[in-house]
DNA sequence: TAGTTTTAAGTTTTT
DNA sequence: CTTAAAACTA
């Protein structure tokens, strides 16, 4: 029938001509589900075969780690040798682009890249006496000014923010970060812009190198992304960019969907292609999710049409509440997995905040169901993973004023505030080398002991890794193109008993660069100290800086190595959080549900999918309107469309709020969505649609202003103490825990409660007139 | 200054 | 309800 091979064959002919396209700029508007991954894959491939093209001189770049992994995957799977194609995210790249030519930006190639955190911790340095939450919106509004590629000295800045202050904040800012010496999110794309603006030496060679230039979800892209793109374009560069206006959900973090729409302005000539056939979802899946975003008015409108057809419709769970909510998933995933109709990796359970996943995990747990949670970045976010990264932070570079406060006095060594303040100030003269600034200083004799306690680490580190870069000669000067996140099966897991509380083994070091972090977190005296905080913690505590070390190990053994596992943890945090996750409800990890946020689905599809939380509040979330209403639909959008073969969305009467029960109303989504295409069970006859609220609502409204969160006095407390007959302070046996005191007696609507905390950290709480006799009062109060 | 206790506050979404 | 910041005590 036709003269195409058979990776071409089985294109539609759209897709087809996608592949082929060639000579001008082109953009593929690809609609959910239309098979955006195999063009790009396949013409990666089709450059590769056909046009000789060198796959290293091909870029491809997306926005997700995930969706760069998969790209690379897929493309090899067609032709090998696109394993040499450059497949990053737009971070990634900049980073990749800094460490080669940084120093014409003034920056050492050795940096190291500050996340939300750091960044507000330096800010915070810098606006001595701001409570945190200003600090914080200053952070936001700094890396949104970074997004629209605003310079301190901008005087389109006022558009982010009106304060005039904002303005020598956000130049001082930039100060201290350049005399440290390192980056944050949006430096990794505003700096290369500037530096191949300013060097056309070095823009000529990378236009050079690059002669395609392709970028996935480019409704994702900010103004500043866009700029490095265009940089990057020589005349000879082929650029093809995809995206859906519909699958836009990052204008939080400075997205434009202007992009997608003005890319014929600013690449002229530019071809456009639309893949306007679905090939996952059923018609009525697809149906309810067009019907919502076509509530919008701000986009180009398309027309899906769901090439598999008819299926089942969509099911709309009306519930009482959270509990309903996470056992009505439960059975529904259940039953289908016993009748073998589906395996737990068919379902996914989407939700639109991360906080929502603990309901689930919970109820999971228990009935056994496995689960995997994607995205949550927990795990780096631990305090003792968080003190660990700091250290070998500043190993790498001393000037790193955030890593050095972090950890100085970690374990106590009697470095206050005030010495570390001295320290930093006096280094401004040293080029900002804390280390040597540190030794030279006067101090007082307290913390001239402690300061040199620290330095010891620090030295002992250094040489461990003088002796690692003399032993390895491993230049490692190109990056791997296979850099994914570790291979599940080489991280084994940590010893320890669950649960109980049992004597904490060494951490164990295993190969590569682990054997270097091992030593040095051991020094630091990092485990000790938090060892020493809480006994119940500690133990997994520990158990996350065992994490920490085997995810080292796949690096080698060098200061080099190092660096690329600090950056790999910066730009990809995507590795899931092992010591929480289902632990033992199954081995495998390839088969379990998977809890995600909208956010997080997308590129991702799954045979069967819930939509939960479908709330006013919760999903839209409060204060959505207009733009950012809009762009809840999107989200709506995106999710919908990941279901292949059916979609479940709960909503719930009640939902639990800050520890509080509060009614709620049904998502107006659910009026959005096309009657035709909708099944409604449960509580169907309460009046779903005609804006009448169901009775349990109804009932339970006994709204908010009775609830008083500040209600109790020490007054009321001593009431609740007589009441209960126990006091703060009393001491207290109990046969399974051990000894304790009481920290709190509160009156509750069940009587008293009594927390306790016993001697061995773990905190428990009971109430006093049901459970009381458990608990043992001892003489000897504290 | 270090450690503890009391009080307030908060939940988007992510590279 | 959980967590972080402020306030207090030794």
């Amino acid at each position: 029938m036709s003269d195409y091979p058979t990776y071409l064959e089985v294109l539609n002919p759209e897709q087809r001509q996608a592949v082929l396209h060639t000579g001008k700029p082109l953009l593929i508007l690809a609609g959910a589900g239309s098979g955006k991954t195999r063009v790009i894959t396949t013409k990666i491939a089709w450059f590769i075969r056909e046009r000789g093209v060198d796959p290293r001189s091909i870029l491809a770049v997306t926005f997700t780690n995930k969706a760069a992994r998969e790209m690379a995957t897929r493309a090899r799977q067609i032709d090998e040798r696109a394993g040499d194609a450059m497949l990053r995210t737009f971070h990634s790249f900049g980073a990749w682009f800094l460490r080669r030519n940084g120093s014409l930006a003034g920056l050492d190639s050795g940096f190291v890249i500050y996340d939300d955190d750091d960044v507000v911790s330096l800010l915070s340095t810098i606006m001595e006496n701001s409570p945190k939450a200003e600090v914080k919106e200053c952070a936001y509004n700094i890396s949104r000014a970074k997004d629209y590629f605003f310079d301190p000295d901008d005087p389109q800045l006022i558009k982010i923010d009106t304060r005039k202050k904002f303005r020598e904040i956000y130049a001082r800012y930039e100060q201290r970060m350049a005399e440290i010496g390192n980056v944050d999110f949006g430096d990794l794309i505003k700096k290369p812009v500037e530096i191949l603006r300013s060097q056309p030496e070095v823009a000529r060679r990378f236009r050079e190198r690059f002669s395609v230039i392709m970028v996935d979800e480019y409704q994702d892209a900010n103004v500043a992304q866009f700029r490095l793109l265009k940089e990057l374009c020589g005349a000879e560069t082929y650029v093809c960019v995809v995206g859906d206006d519909d699958q836009s959900i990052y204008r939080f973090r400075g997205a434009e969907v202007k992009n997608i729409l003005e890319f014929p302005d600013r690449f002229s000539g530019a071809d456009i292609i639309r893949l306007e056939r679905n090939y996952r979802s059923t018609a009525p899946i697809l149906k309810a999710a067009s019907s919502v975003v076509n509530c919008n008015n701000d986009r180009l409108g398309k027309t899906l049409r769901a090439e598999k057809g008819d299926g089942p419709l969509p099911v709309l769970a009306y519930l009482p509440d959270q509990e309903h909510e996470a056992s009505f998933c439960a059975e529904k995933i259940e039953k289908s997995v016993k009748s073998e109709k589906a395996k737990w990796s068919d379902w996914a359970v989407l939700y639109r905040t991360n906080a929502q996943s603990l309901g689930f995990e919970t109820l999971f747990l228990r009935r056994g169901i496995p689960y995997r949670v994607v995205g949550s970045l927990k795990f780096y976010e631990r305090e003792e993973i968080k003190d660990a990264l700091a250290l070998l932070s500043f190993l790498i570079n001393p000037r790193d004023e955030v890593a050095f406060r972090r950890v100085v006095n970690k374990p106590t060594r009697g470095v206050g505030p005030v010495t570390v303040d001295k320290i930093v100030e006096a280094s401004a003269n040293e080029g900002g080398d804390l280390l040597k600034t540190g030794y030279k200083m006067e101090l007082a004799a307290k913390a001239r002991s402690g300061l040199n306690e620290f330095f010891k680490v620090i030295e002992n580190a250094q040489s461990l890794l003088d002796k690692a870069d003399g032993a390895v000669a491993e230049p490692t000067a190109e990056p791997r193109s296979d850099e994914g996140s570790p291979p599940d099966n080489k991280v084994k897991k940590s010893g320890g008993k669950k649960g109980k509380t049992k004597k904490h083994e060494e951490l164990v070091s295993g190969e590569g660069l682990s054997v270097c972090v091992t030593q040095i977190v051991k020094d630091s005296g990092i485990a000790e100290y938090h060892r020493t905080q809480d006994e119940v913690t500690a133990n997994q505590r520990l158990n996350n800086l065992q994490e920490l070390v085997n995810a080292a190990s796949l690096y080698a053994q060098s200061r080099e190595g190092l660096l690329e596992f600090l950056e790999h943890i910066e730009l990809d945090r995507s590795i899931d959080d092992r010591a929480n996750a289902s632990a033992d409800t199954s081995g495998d990890p390839e088969n379990s549900v998977t809890l995600i946020t909208f956010h997080n689905t997308k590129g991702l599809e799954f045979r069967r999918v819930i939509m939960t939380g479908l709330e006013q509040g919760v999903f839209p979330r409060d204060g959505k309107n207009g733009e950012e209403m809009e762009e809840e639909r999107r989200l709506f959008y995106v999710g919908a469309t990941r279901a292949m073969d059916e979609l479940y969305l709960t909503s719930c009467a009640v939902r639990r709020m800050y520890g509080r029960t509060m009614p709620s109303n049904p998502s107006v989504f659910l009026r959005e969505i096309d009657r035709s295409c909708l099944r409604i069970t449960g509580e169907k006859s309460y009046g779903y649609g005609t804006g009448q609220r169901p009775p349990w609502e109804q009932n339970s409204d006994t709204s908010g202003a009775t609830y008083s969160r500040y209600a109790q006095t020490s007054q009321r407390e001593n009431d609740a103490e007589k009441k209960a007959g126990w006091r703060r302070g009393q001491r207290l046996f109990h046969d399974d825990h051990g000894y304790g005191a009481v920290m709190e007696v509160r009156d509750s609507e069940d009587g008293p409660i009594v927390r306790v905390r016993f001697d061995t950290g773990r905190e428990t709480r009971f109430l006093s007139e049901h459970q009381g006799r458990a608990y043992e009062k001892m003489g000897d109060d504290v």
